[in-house]
DNA sequence: GCATTGACAATTGTATACCATCGCGGGCTA
DNA sequence: TAGCCCGCGATGGTATACAATTGTCAATGC
């Protein structure tokens, strides 16, 4: 269960790198949720075959990143907010978990690699006001110290899983509001679980991953609340997505 | 993230019935793990054309179900004991927390189908004895229980996750010795799990489901704990599998 | 005797052409 | 306007050819 998220450009085969190239798209937001994925257009545009490209979209069906239909191909998944909610859920059992795990075993390597993702977090501490491109570089932290963290239990069906999980999570474009928008706090919350990580001090980690999502968790429930007041229908509201773009003339 | 377990025979499409067919295949032990799938034999096999059996290996390798390297094609999964480790302690978080979902928000079709399974593990009770075929149909039972219960969950990701971790510990023949060894034990518990969530009582059905798995967890770390006083180191070792049979005269 | 090398065969990886089938939308009709 | 029909465009699937890689086996050299 690859899920190989390092390995972009010297992949030995072609459907590894499509596979990788498509991931990247979609999670940095080349090709955007809901967008339909024509498979023709695409090898063209990739410079490659049907056949490379049709096995990755079918990879990337089974991870939850893209969603297909027969005979009306494949889309770049739609997370709804109440799917983001269970998400969540999950997500802070699994992330409590992982840190816990990670604060046994972690090698020589992860702290290393912790300690330069924090050094790189630092740079920010100083400032007074933080641009764009400041909050979008800390965003880009956070996913890579969950990721490092996850890496470190060396639980290959966690690690599989998580990424499949955060996956899913950032193609849900509000969900980095619910970072961003305290930024200080989730800085110090990541701050704290990876203290406590290094420490080795399991229980610790545990309680400070699972803080971290819970309280996000919360945000999220907020905006779900609100727009359950606001539309009266309880089902969330991102999924409204057009549908196949219209014929070329 | 279809995971699509039920589907087997009319499905839409071929890459969606190969997908199934293998699948079964695979988990029914037809093929074996660290069995070599060769595609040009298997498609002959399978009465398909290379193109969809690809995409269905594609996708069955990111569900964890089988193995596949560059050049080397794929094989059927082979988990070793300390991966069954790890998947029983993740399975027992995520059992419970299913558990839990389900018995809040269970229909009253999962109810039927729950019971109807129940009766069908009743026909056993007044036994004294048991053939391996109805081990085997209790084992069975076991399975479609908490399959319901996650179905019930109506959590997206949890199913899948949930789908592919029975899947990745099925592979594992010595794990129905966790649950055969002391049959009367395990059909105690699924009774008890089952008979909570119906109740809709959500604490007692995550108790128990975890129960359930920690005593299955405990078992195999004997069985480990066993084979590292035996062997000295402490590698599991179920993975010993033959390589690429021997060419073809 | 054993390690190294090099050619060979089997198998996977990729490309491409072609046909079948399905979905959608436009346009016709009542 | 509502509903049916038809055809275009897209995907699903087959067959085939060829390129790339791996592992084997045997000959060679130390």
């Amino acid at each position: 269960m690859p899920a190989t998220a390092e390995t972009a450009a010297t992949a030995p085969t072609l459907k590894q790198s499509t596979f990788d190239r498509l991931r990247a798209m979609i999670l940095s937001g080349a090709l955007r949720p809901g967008e339909a994925l024509r498979e023709r257009e695409l090898a063209v545009a990739l410079g490659v075959s049907r056949t490379p490209l049709r096995e990755a979209l079918n990879k990337l069906e089974i991870e939850g990143l893209v969603e297909g239909a027969p005979h009306r191909g494949f889309r770049v998944t739609v997370v709804d907010l109440k799917t983001a909610g269970e998400l969540l859920d999950l997500r802070k059992m699994l992330d409590g978990y992982a840190a816990g795990l990670a604060a046994e075993s972690i090698s020589p390597a992860g702290i290393a690699d912790l300690e330069a993702v924090m050094a790189r977090l630092a740079r920010f501490e100083a400032r007074e006001t933080l641009s764009l491109e400041d909050l979008a570089e800390e965003v880009r932290i956070g996913m890579r110290i969950h990721e490092i963290i996850a890496r470190e239990t060396g639980h290959g069906f966690l690690i599989d899983t998580l990424t499949a999980l955060y996956g899913r999570l950032s193609l849900l474009i509000w969900v980095d509001v619910l970072w961003v928008d305290r930024w200080e706090l989730t800085r110090a919350e990541h701050k704290e679980i990876v203290a406590a990580v290094i420490a080795r001090d399991a229980a610790r980690a545990a309680a400070a991953a699972e803080a971290h999502v819970t309280r996000a968790r919360a945000a999220l429930q907020r905006v779900v609340d609100a727009q359950s007041l606001l539309h009266g229908s309880a089902r969330g509201r991102t999924g409204d997505v057009p549908a196949r773009p219209a014929r070329r003339p």
